[in-house]
DNA sequence: CGTGTTTGACCGGCGC
DNA sequence: GCGCCGGTCAAACACG
């Protein structure tokens, strides 16, 4: 459709910093940008799976990345019909076990599976940012991505924490490399996206090691393989569950 | 039968 | 103006 177009014209002139983006491509509006450093023998956790995510996703659409050797998958939000919620999922080119998930526009419902759990969480996670993209009319400008206004907001706060929030409300590490982050902008990130990163790392040692160079052509298929099925979103859950000793860490990145 | 995935085609923006 | 490329659509297909 071309909502997505509609946003597209809009906010680049809202985004102040994106100078860049735009250069690289039109950006889209401020994505969400999530690194999920994930482990070999993760992905068959797929195959065990609980729910993907709080949200169903559907895919709508995979393509070859230049400059990648992996494709990108897109997937809208396919638990309630009106969602505009995008995301789209990709491989470092760098580091295969780098899942680049790039979350785009939000969830204008409350999410099923993800409140029961978001409740706990949530309580403790995110005093500051309530259920905005639950079932809060906090959001002006609903999904639609409004006006200008809220995105020209030059406190992103608001506006980031609403779309942080919705995917991934268990962010193990919440990295705004807009505003200043040593630790993205350290490792390698071949994205400029304006938008803020958040990175989870299985291991603790992410910023250690950021390139790791581990893809070969052979796991290529692998990684097409995966990322057909791309129900990360189960390590994810997971790991919104078993993250809880990291919370405290997203309480202060965000606040 | 309903839901989600796959895949090719199409559209629109951007760079040259 | 043309070509490239990313993003989306829609029909066909697969699976539960």
């Amino acid at each position: 459709m071309d909502d997505s177009r509609n946003m597209d014209s809009k906010i680049s002139e809202d985004l102040t910093s994106e100078t860049q983006a735009s250069k690289k491509r039109k950006n889209m509006d401020q994505r969400v940008v999530v690194e999920v450093k994930i482990q070999a023998g993760d992905k068959k956790q797929k195959s065990e799976g609980p729910p993907p995510d709080s949200w169903s996703w559907r895919k709508y659409g995979q393509k070859p990345i230049k400059g990648s050797p992996y494709p990108r998958g897109y997937y809208r939000c396919s638990t309630s019909k009106g969602c505009s919620a995008k995301k789209q999922v990709e491989r470092c080119r760098t580091d295969a076990s780098i899942l680049i998930i790039t979350y785009t526009s939000t969830h204008n419902h409350p999410g099923p599976a993800h409140h029961s759990f978001t409740n706990q969480n949530q309580e403790l996670n995110e005093p500051s940012l309530p259920e905005l993209t639950e079932d809060h009319p906090a959001i002006p400008d609903q999904e639609e991505e409004p006006d200008t206004k809220d995105q020209e907001t030059p406190l992103p706060n608001n506006d980031h924490f609403h779309y942080s929030q919705s995917p991934f409300n268990s962010a193990q590490e919440i990295i705004m490399d807009q505003d200043m982050n040593p630790f993205t902008v350290n490792l390698q990130n071949p994205y400029d996206y304006d938008s803020q990163r958040v990175i989870i790392n299985e291991e603790p040692f992410l910023y250690s090691h950021p390139m790791n160079f581990s893809a070969s052509k052979a796991e290529e298929n692998d990684f097409f393989d995966e990322l057909e099925e791309l129900p990360m979103s189960s390590f994810l859950t997971d790991f919104m569950r078993s993250s809880t000793l990291l919370e405290e860490r997203i309480l202060v990145e965000l606040s």
